[in-house]
DNA sequence: CTTTTATATAAGTAATCATTTATATAAATG
DNA sequence: CATTTATATAAATGATTACTTATATAAAAG
């Protein structure tokens, strides 16, 4: 696997708004399920699913203490990594709210001239 | 949008090995369409499109020259996180080549007992 | 104006993936 | 053993999206 799949792998791991809650509240503390859930609002099930996949991807390592499962950070230098983008990630100058994917009606430059 | 969200568009934009590949080709340069796509070996409309999403969500800025449309970096700090990214997905200890995502056949744990 | 080169856009398709609903497992407790 | 609590898994579904093929636009050249 070259440079851009290892990237694309992370990048597509991290790009999920409720995946990246999840990071953001466990920190650099071990959380139970049941926190977690309690913390995001997230239905139990959606939480575990992310977080099946968040561990299989080496983000999070568990630990067992009875009937709890215990998530952490495997590497907490991700949580400065993510401040970093989130600086990149603040628009800075279009100040353009989001994406516009739909600038125009359908029938717009039919029979204009620029590209 | 909060920062999840934000941090989430904007690794949605980077979790693509062809977006990544054109971004490490433009690197701090200026690249017309046709450099591009002979150095990625990607169709054109392709590339185009890429171009696009990249254009939309700021990450790259356009200037026409004659027929020619030169891409770059809008934000060559990019760069930089990039390569600290890269770090942290250089699958530093479970050595696993990638996810599993099928572990088991359908039938393992029939009768088995740990979870 | 016609052709050629450079780039963009559109429609269609297939695959991926987040989410929900329902169920299974595991540990603890009665 | 039965019940409860904590967590995981499975199946189904809907939405998103990368990619291909085909076509449109724009500038330059003949």
């Amino acid at each position: 696997m070259d440079d851009a799949h290892r990237l694309q792998y992370l990048f597509q791991t991290l790009g999920e708004a409720n995946r990246l809650k999840i990071i953001k509240f466990i920190g650099d503390k071990e959380r139970s399920v049941s926190e977690i859930v309690e913390a995001t609002h997230l239905s139990q099930p959606l939480v575990s699913h992310h977080l099946r996949i968040l561990r299989q991807r080496d983000i999070l390592e568990t630990k067992r203490n009875g009937p709890f499962i215990y998530y952490k950070l495997k590497d907490t230098k991700l949580l400065d990594a993510l401040g970093l983008f989130l600086g990149i990630a603040s628009t800075p100058k279009g100040k353009r709210t989001m994406e516009p994917m739909f600038c125009c009606p359908p029938w717009w430059r039919k029979g204009k001239k620029k590209l």
